[in-house]
DNA sequence: TCGACAGTTTGACAATTATCTAACTATCGA
DNA sequence: TCGATAGTTAGATAATTGTCAAACTGTCGA
């Protein structure tokens, strides 16, 4: 069984999803083999600034749904389908 | 199979669930045998005026994730869980 | 070492929204 | 019919947040 969240987790989770940039993000990631992709391959994709992008991955890495890791110069962002997955089964139990 | 969503239908589901206070009344509703509650039972569970309370409640309809019916002076409310399911399918995709 | 590049942080601004009060509509019982 | 009660609507306010520009940090190649 999948970890148990708490309210306040499951709230953030939430908001972190309820900004449709991020479920198109978290979307484009999940699509990619493997569920990886590149902070650039983003940056293509939406038209937003570094800083907007930068701080919607912040969101999503601070509600546990992807994880970054760096690598020299280059970011890049996976998708934690196990926070994804508990935060379902919370949902599925209303 | 469910329902397909549009990208602005999951967008609002997304939005209704994201406030904790609509999170906590869903699972409310839910936990009643039937899936049904009255107004004045979540009035004695949340402490905001009416107004506030209206305001949510059509929020969760307006996002379909419940139904409410008025007969008389009273107002039942229901959980659509269809929709529910609908959106939770929806993310399982990702 | 230096410049270019990837991403972050900070501060500001605009849009959204949760909440309240007050006034409203509708229904029921006396 | 009147008063009380259930819920809605409108308008105001405060908090949150998506966005940008500008300045910053860290890394690589020349």
């Amino acid at each position: 069984m999948a970890v148990k969240l708490a309210d306040k987790d499951i709230a953030r989770i939430a908001r972190a999803l309820a900004e449709p940039r991020r479920f198109q993000i978290l979307k484009e990631i999940g699509a990619t083999k493997g569920g990886v992709v590149s902070c650039g391959e983003l940056r293509d994709h939406h038209k937003v600034t570094a800083a907007t992008l930068s701080h919607h991955l912040k969101e999503l890495e601070t509600a546990g749904l992807v994880e970054t890791t760096k690598t020299g110069k280059f970011m890049t962002i996976a998708l934690n389908r196990g926070v994804l997955d508990a935060y379902l089964a919370q949902l599925q139990k209303i």
